[in-house]
DNA sequence: CCCTGCGGGCGAA
DNA sequence: TTCGCCCGCAGGG
């Protein structure tokens, strides 16, 4: 959407703020949502979106009383990595999801670490202004409305899922999750065509975040500046963002990256010194919108810096997706996208959406609603020069509908339908995403 | 057992 | 006044 579209209602809807009196209500489009919100992003989703609903995120967020009952605020509990900096022997770090209440919190800390019984070390979130990032979560009218301040400066943890997978199995088997949840399919879970070739038999327990740790040269083939689904979670639910088009054509460049805004406070409120080191930095305007994903990854490339240091890092290799740092050559690939896909109603499932997203975004988007009881992830698009052998999961029926290459979502998605997405647990996620 | 949301309360800025 | 954070409680899976 041209920026000269815009009327003031647009404008409008573009430029609120979570503290506003009144919020937008003339949403014409709703965003995916956002398993690993970051950066000062804003986001509005549908009211019958399940994961806003629970205001879900992957990172490790806990509720914080900011005395406004209309607001709900939480902030980020950082990741717990091992104190001896370990390494497994394919060279993963352990990143694993902090607990959530003091409780378990206190709990988790007197554990150890899974790969070398060392101590467990916490990483606090510092990504706002030497605090916590926090996000913010409203309801007003048919919609949910997003707002995240703050830019997570360290490793993203394993997924909830993963997490509880992990305890799962350590209580079923008594036996660290980090050895006996191996994917199903291994050993010799043949990594797919562009995958990388560890990733098979990663176990639960570690986040896989090689661009933290492996040498530039490896970034050589990740050459994806998308971000990407990268954790279990993923597996039933992942959106990608390509280009501008990350909250579909809600966004208004011009106005999200406009310093004088909405973010101006945060910026400038900011005293957390960046270093070279640090896994994030602001850019330049010291503001990140999702918006801007293309410069982002852009802007990192200049630094040298993998892509997936960043927030699209892998912290799952699960071949879920087609390795997500390998299968699209390019940023250029963006130009194999549609610009603009046929807006059509979804079929049944997607009832949950009155407002149907714009699946075109800008340039391109796609995105798998987490909803475990309302959608159905299927298998089904890759571009136009991605492997064959490599299955997405795709958004939306309507987007399948106009993207080339669809293939065997039909299978997948009849099997996830019959089953009950609310019985898809993690069982069946390992059984299930490594197969793919 | 843990997650999540709510809300009282406190201290710092 | 705002914000971060502590605490306990309750409901739920």
């Amino acid at each position: 959407m041209e920026p000269e579209d815009f009327d003031s209602e647009d404008k409008e809807v573009l430029n609120w703020d979570i503290n506003d009196m009144k919020l937008p209500q003339n949403v014409k489009k709703t965003d995916w949502f956002q398993e690993w919100p970051d950066s000062y992003v804003k986001h509005i989703y549908s009211s019958e979106d399940r994961n806003a609903q629970r205001h879900l995120s992957s990172w490790a967020m806990r509720n914080t009383n900011n005395h406004n009952s209309r607001i709900l605020k939480k902030s980020c509990l950082g990741v717990v990595v091992c104190g001896h900096n370990c390494s497994t022997k394919e060279g993963r770090k352990v990143y694993l999801r902090p607990a959530i209440c003091d409780k378990a919190w206190q709990k988790q800390q007197k554990k150890s670490c899974p790969n070398c019984n060392g101590p467990l070390k916490l990483i606090p979130c510092q990504g706002h202004g030497g605090f916590p990032v926090t996000n913010f979560w409203r309801h007003d009218g048919h919609f949910i409305f997003f707002q995240s301040k703050g830019e997570h400066d360290h490793p993203k943890p394993e997924t909830k899922l993963e997490a509880e997978a992990r305890r799962a199995m350590k209580k079923v088997h008594g036996a660290p999750a980090s050895v006996s949840l191996k994917l199903k399919g291994n050993p010799g879970s043949k990594s797919l065509p562009g995958e990388t070739q560890s990733q098979g038999s990663l176990p639960l327990t570690w986040s896989f975040q090689e661009g933290v740790q492996l040498p530039g040269s490896y970034s050589g083939h990740l050459i994806a500046n998308t971000p990407q689904p990268n954790s279990l979670n993923d597996c039933l639910s992942f959106s990608k963002s390509y280009g501008s088009g990350g909250t579909t054509d809600l966004a208004d460049p011009a106005s999200t990256l406009d310093p004088t805004k909405l973010y101006e406070k945060c910026r400038f409120s900011s005293n957390r010194i960046y270093n070279s080191g640090d896994l994030f930095q602001p850019s330049a305007s010291g503001v990140y919108s999702d918006y801007d994903n293309l410069q982002a990854w852009n802007k990192n490339a200049a630094l040298g810096r993998s892509p997936l240091n960043d927030n699209y890092c892998p912290n799952y290799p699960f071949p879920l997706t087609g390795w997500p740092c390998d299968f699209f050559p390019s940023q250029n690939s963006l130009e194999n996208f549609p610009q603009q896909i046929p807006l059509e109603p979804p079929a049944a499932k997607t009832s949950c959406h009155p407002l149907w997203p714009n699946p075109g975004g800008e340039l391109y988007e796609e995105k798998v609603p987490v909803d475990f009881n309302s959608y159905v992830p299927s298998l089904a698009y890759h571009p136009p020069q991605e492997d064959p052998f490599l299955f997405t999961y795709t958004p939306h029926p309507h987007q399948q509908c106009t993207l080339p290459g669809k293939t065997t979502k039909w299978d997948f998605e009849e099997e996830m339908t019959y089953m009950g997405l609310d019985h898809c647990n993690n069982e069946m996620l390992l059984n299930l995403c490594p197969l793919r």
